[in-house]
DNA sequence: CTCCCTCCTGGAGTGCGCTCCAGGTCAAGG
DNA sequence: CCTTGACCTGGAGCGCACTCCAGGAGGGAG
């Protein structure tokens, strides 16, 4: 009898990264996981604290922006195994170009907001000292 | 006969505001703009001053990461004249603390890619050091 | 007069990233 | 033995924000 691997349920598991049950079973139908995550002898994913490392840093990179497209071919490259690390590198920092580019642009536009916000508060007080 | 107003034609916008023909007619459809925008005899948009301004704020909104729906509703406010300024302010200082919130979280993701960033650098340099 | 370009409209289509569902299995608790 | 609950699969559906298209009109150049 094949011994269940231990190691977290999907529910533990989305529970800890903080993403639904559906988008972890999403995730790896969709090809962005390192393997099939390890089944239990009843076909239930138990997800080992690799599994996990994996998905924490993939959903890094999805909230910093990446595309679910770009994070297919990072992971191709780590499955690829060891000798494509400058690949890997040039991917993590052209994606890091995008970020700050992104970041000084919603930083620039929330400057023109606050702006606004600071018309408004002005115009606010105006009205309630001449009240 | 009636005069055409002079403005910008809905391609000189676009490329001003950095948007697409398509985008600008899908907003005023959708009804983020203020007005519907004044038209030349012959039926083309002809964008005023007034117009482009509106448009600008909107794209630094949408750009910032407010939904439609928001901007909608923002819109509505200030098409609903003078007397509402707490709430659009209310509204844009909502979305100000979630731009920051978001920044916040973008920085700190960012902060572990360039970790990993740091990993692979090394990595590569003690091959080519040991070469 | 004809060609061509830009614009018009209503409506359909697209890409992304999930999210939900029906129908089913399995193991534990009462 | 029966119910309950967490999980499974393949596949459909959804919300968002555009983007594209067919078919047509106005106006200037040659």
């Amino acid at each position: 009898m094949p011994s269940t691997p231990t190691g977290a349920t999907i529910a533990e598991a989305a529970d800890r990264l903080g993403l639904s049950v559906d988008t972890l079973r999403y995730y790896e139908r969709d090809g962005l996981l390192l393997r099939a995550v390890p089944r239990s002898n009843s076909g239930h994913r138990r997800y080992q604290p690799q599994d996990l490392r994996w998905i924490e840093l993939i959903t890094r990179l999805r909230s910093t922006g990446m595309p679910i497209r770009d994070v297919h071919r990072y992971a191709a490259l780590v499955r690829a195994g060891d000798g494509n690390e400058e690949e890997r590198l040039a991917l993590l920092r052209a994606h890091r170009e995008t970020v700050l580019h992104q970041l000084a642009e919603v930083t620039a536009h929330l400057g023109a907001i606050d702006h606004k916000i600071g018309i408004y508060t002005d115009r606010l007080e105006r009205i309630s000292h001449s009240a």
